[in-house]
RNA sequence: GGGCGCGUAGCUCAGCGGGAGAGCACUACGUUGACAUCGUAGGGGUCACUGGUUCGAUCCCAGUCGCGCCCACCA
């Protein structure tokens, strides 16, 4: 027996823990295959509203696919996140007193271990709450034994290729973790500074040549001043040299393009160990780079010693104070300009001069962008190609060493004179050595280790063990879908397109389905420091898990990101509710699933149009779950559920499940045979609810729902039924309308003459006679005679009137008032389609159907105008 | 500067060439054997603006205005 309320958490707890047991989640079976990847969650991470909407959509697609039959795998695991853990392993050792300094690395990384084993499995006990059912046998971590070794296998190949390299370039350093950054993970920020006129005298001649900088302090690794080549006010200085101040170093002036004669002054300082730009200035005219930070963003010893030391800042202020001292400050702007940021140190960060591992995006790239192009592989929504083809096509090459400590160790050692060896272990490396030195010497391994997104890159086929040539490998890669979010199409997407491509020669996946964002309310991204986080968990406690998925996809719509509000998952944890209650009602009228129950061959037309409107549905929900439109999906259940099973077919069943026995079966019959299709159709978006209802109610096998038969629509099409079912709810919809607008009190049941009946309709209303008492409050149904004139309700429904007389408890002018109404409505409609229709150029050029169903339209809407006018005309006798 | 997207009912959003829709909110009423986490009925929209294409435009095209995001940035 049903529990007379829905109790999400009774009806959650202990449900995928039974799942799992049974078995459920396991990959295989003999269908063909269906794959998708479970973007790696940060082991540091929690549950929060994104994870929640991409889980979400995942598992509705693992679970579908599973009903499928298809053999399905959902690959889970998690991220080592290299410096997002480091950081917060390093915060709790802060907050003991402790740095990872003072441990040491090997210790360091042992107590990262150990946070890991510790803290790392929050996000995973999460994520079975939402109810979600990946292959957790099959988990995996992107610093595992097997994954570790694919990452060493990918280096050592594309170190070998050469297509990873080594190389002393300017890169985005971090001066809070001293480790150089890619540039992804700089976001640039509108920072309000100055704009620094300075004078840098001219060697010999007495004059002065003024340059502008926001970063006055990089002067003192200045090693050039650039002009414009075609820059007449400069011409004659090219070639001089200015006298540094502050410094006292003796620079060039050279010509180069990259200077901008619209721009500041026209001439540029040139401190190409401190700016990207520069440095390809001083490429080209063999400037030297100096540079003058150290790796805190202190001043080095290259600089003069009164700024020795000094942080970058605060050499600033020391430098504008000394040049204007100098009398060599012209002038100071207030300027507003982007500064770039550390995305997790919140820094900023420096263009620093060192040695660092590059990836060859640039080559990788190239059948990335083809299969794309070719639609080997294919974005829903299409619009995202374009933002991939963008980037891909102007990529720069991929700085992946990073000197943190937590993280896949670079696999290369250096021999004492610093030749490198790259290898796949440090045997191979010292046998490499030897063959090198033709003696063992002593090797030190590389002190960095990758950028996180390298691991990452190789998930879809190492989280398949390759380097090993498993038989998972072979039958799941390519993956089919990749569903994440846009935020990271250039971290993860794109390197895993270029990965998968270059070490399995296949894409990774057929599609990649890229969803929106959770935002709050307000439209706001939803941040901790502005306090709008919405807490996934607190909503599962509260709603229920199934109220939340299914809030989820029914807001899910293509290309948009989802503006979240709570009212929301209470609006679908009441239709979770509604489909309780139905099925509690079920229950209690013995409704049970009847073997060898033919749906198709039903009788009662009642039945015959539940079956046929739920074959419309299943048609809709399979075709939009195929399509990724969830929001399509979830509707269309939401109002077959509500709209039509509960406001209507049970309703409209409560006469026939006690009247004539034949009937009453079939209607029990068929009532189940609704809600065990509807379970499964609905069990991909609210898993658990479905599940219980359909242990309880239909005898199923314990935790099978999930494993059951998606639907297949049956071939019923039943017009005839449908005809029928839609006059009936047409009549007792119009005459509850018009009882509620004349304030008939609901108590009062009244007589319905219908004087002109043709043989259908009274057939049809000796069929509904008790449905009409019940849900028209009609006392009794009068054909043929002289219908009551005067006090009367009056309805047209398909050019039939219904009179419903009210003798005395009527107001004739507000029942004239509604009719006139509902007339000029009509009639306004009626006018609309005549113009179309004497239209000329319409009937000629539109098609033949539009023209027909103009016509139909103005021929029903002509013979309803008649009724009405026949209906006024007695009120006024 | 380049790219993408969005302006439809009070709010959140579907629809995207031929009758303006849903949920929530709002108003009124509560007869009915599962459901007040409910039922019944109702109000509410020059579909941002201006042109164009078309027999016909909320829908296609161009432009304008407003908003959002991404990428690259010039000292």
């Amino acid at each position: 027996m049903l529990d007379k309320t829905y109790v999400p958490a009774d009806v959650e707890a202990g449900r995928d823990a039974a799942w799992e047991a049974a078995g459920r989640y396991r990959a295989g079976g003999n269908g063909t295959p269906y794959c998708i990847m479970m973007p790696p969650p940060n082991v540091t991470g929690s549950l929060h509203m994104g994870h929640a909407l991409t889980f979400t959509v995942q598992d509705t697609l693992t679970r579908f696919r599973r009903m499928q039959g298809r053999a399905t795998l959902w690959q889970p695991g998690t991220d080592h996140a290299g410096i997002a853990t480091q950081m917060v392993v390093e915060r709790e050792l802060a907050a003991a007193g402790e740095s990872r300094q003072e441990l040491g690395r090997e210790a360091f990384t042992e107590r990262v271990w150990q946070w890991k084993e510790e803290s790392g499995r929050t996000i995973v006990t999460q994520l079975r709450r939402l109810g979600a059912s990946p292959d957790w046998s099959r988990e995996r971590f992107t610093m595992d034994d097997g994954l570790s070794e694919a990452v060493r296998r990918a280096f050592v190949t594309l170190h070998r290729q050469g297509l990873i390299y080594k190389d002393k370039r300017l890169v985005n350093w971090d001066c809070q973790f001293h480790t150089a950054i890619s540039d992804l993970e700089v976001v640039s920020k509108e920072v309000k500074g100055h704009l620094w006129h300075i004078a840098y005298p001219i060697e010999g001649t007495g004059e002065t040549i003024e340059v502008a900088t926001t970063r006055p302090e990089t002067m003192l690794g200045d090693t050039g001043v650039a002009v414009h080549p075609d820059d007449d006010r400069y011409r004659h200085l090219v070639g001089k040299h200015v006298l540094l101040p502050l410094v006292g170093r003796r620079i060039p002036i050279v010509a180069d393009a990259y200077s901008d004669p619209e721009k500041g002054t026209g001439a540029v300082k040139i401190t190409p160990a401190h700016d990207f730009n520069d440095f390809e200035v001083g490429r080209r005219n063999d400037l030297e780079a100096i540079s003058i930070l150290d790796a805190d963003g202190r001043i080095n010893d290259a600089a003069p010693e009164t700024y020795r030391g000094l942080d970058r800042f605060v050499a600033r202020d020391r430098v504008v104070a000394d040049l204007e001292a100098l009398g060599a400050l012209v002038k100071v702007e207030p300027h507003t300009h982007m500064v770039p940021f550390g995305d997790r140190s919140n820094t900023p960060i420096e263009p620093f001069l060192t040695d660092q591992w590059f990836c060859d995006a640039v080559t990788l790239a190239k059948p990335a962008i083809e299969a794309v192009e070719t639609g080997r592989t294919t974005f829903v929504p299409r619009s995202w190609e374009s933002t991939y083809f963008e980037w891909m096509r102007n990529i720069q090459p991929w700085c992946i060493s990073r000197q943190l400590w937590w993280g896949h160790r670079i696999p290369a050692w250096y021999g004492p004179d610093g030749a490198v060896f790259v290898a796949t272990s440090t045997a191979e490396a010292e046998s490499l050595a030897y063959a090198h030195y033709g003696r063992a010497e002593p090797l030190t391994q590389d002190a960095d280790v990758l950028d996180t997104w390298f691991s990452s890159a190789l998930w879809p086929f190492s989280t398949l063990d390759w380097p090993n040539e498993s038989p998972e490998l072979a039958r799941f890669y390519p993956t089919d879908v990749l569903v994440t979010g846009f935020d990271i199409i250039f971290f993860w997407v794109a390197r895993m397109m270029m990965m998968g491509l270059h070490f399995m020669g296949e894409v990774p996946f057929r599609e990649i389905y890229i969803h929106g964002l959770v935002r709050d309310e307000a439209g706001q991204k939803m941040s901790k420091s502005k306090g709008n986080v919405v807490d996934p968990l607190e909503l599962i406690d509260a709603y229920g898990a199934d109220a939340l998925r299914f809030t989820i996809l029914a807001s899910l719509s293509q290309g948009r990101d989802i503006k979240f509000g709570v009212s929301r998952v209470q609006g679908y944890r009441n239709f979770v509710t509604k489909l309780w209650n139905a099925s509690r009602f079920c229950e209690l009228n013995g409704c049970r699933l009847v073997p060898g129950h033919a749906p198709e061959a039903v009788n009662e037309t009642l039945n015959r149009w539940i079956v046929a409107d739920l074959a419309a549905t299943t048609v809709l929900v399979t075709d939009a779950l195929e399509a990724y439109r969830f929001n399509d999906a979830a509707l269309a259940l939401y109002r077959f559920v509500w709209d039509r099973f509960c406001d209507w077919y049970l309703e409209l069943a409560k006469p026939l499940l006690d009247g004539e026995p034949t009937a009453a079966a079939e209607t029990r019959a068929t009532a189940a045979f609704v809600l065990d299709q509807v379970f499964r159709l609905l069990h991909p978006m609210m898993p658990f609810v479905t599940e219980t209802l359909g242990e309880q109610l239909l005898d199923a096998q314990p935790n099978g729902l999930i494993a059951q038969p998606w639907p297949t629509p049956s071939d019923l099409a039943a017009p005839e039924a449908k005809a029928e079912i839609e006059w009936l709810i047409q009549l007792v919809s119009e005459v509850r309308a018009a009882r509620a607008e004349l304030r008939v009190p609901a108590g009062i049941k009244l007589p319905l003459h219908v004087a002109e009946a043709d043989a259908l309709t009274t057939a049809r209303l000796a069929r509904y006679d008790a449905a009409l008492r019940r849900l028209a409050r009609v006392s009794k149904v009068h054909l043929g005679g002289q219908p009551p004139v005067g006090g009367t309700l009056q309805v047209v429904v398909d050019a039939v009137t219904y009179v419903l007389p009210l003798a005395g408890e009527i107001d004739l002018d507000e029942e004239r008032g509604r009719l006139t109404r509902e007339r000029s409505k009509l009639e306004k409609d009626v006018a609309r389609i005549e113009q179309k229709l004497g239209n000329a150029q319409f009937v000629a050029k539109a098609p033949a159907e539009v023209v027909d169903e103009q016509r139909e339209r103005r021929a029903e809407g002509l013979a309803t105008l008649q009724r009405l006018d026949a209906a006024l005309a007695r009120i006024s006798v």
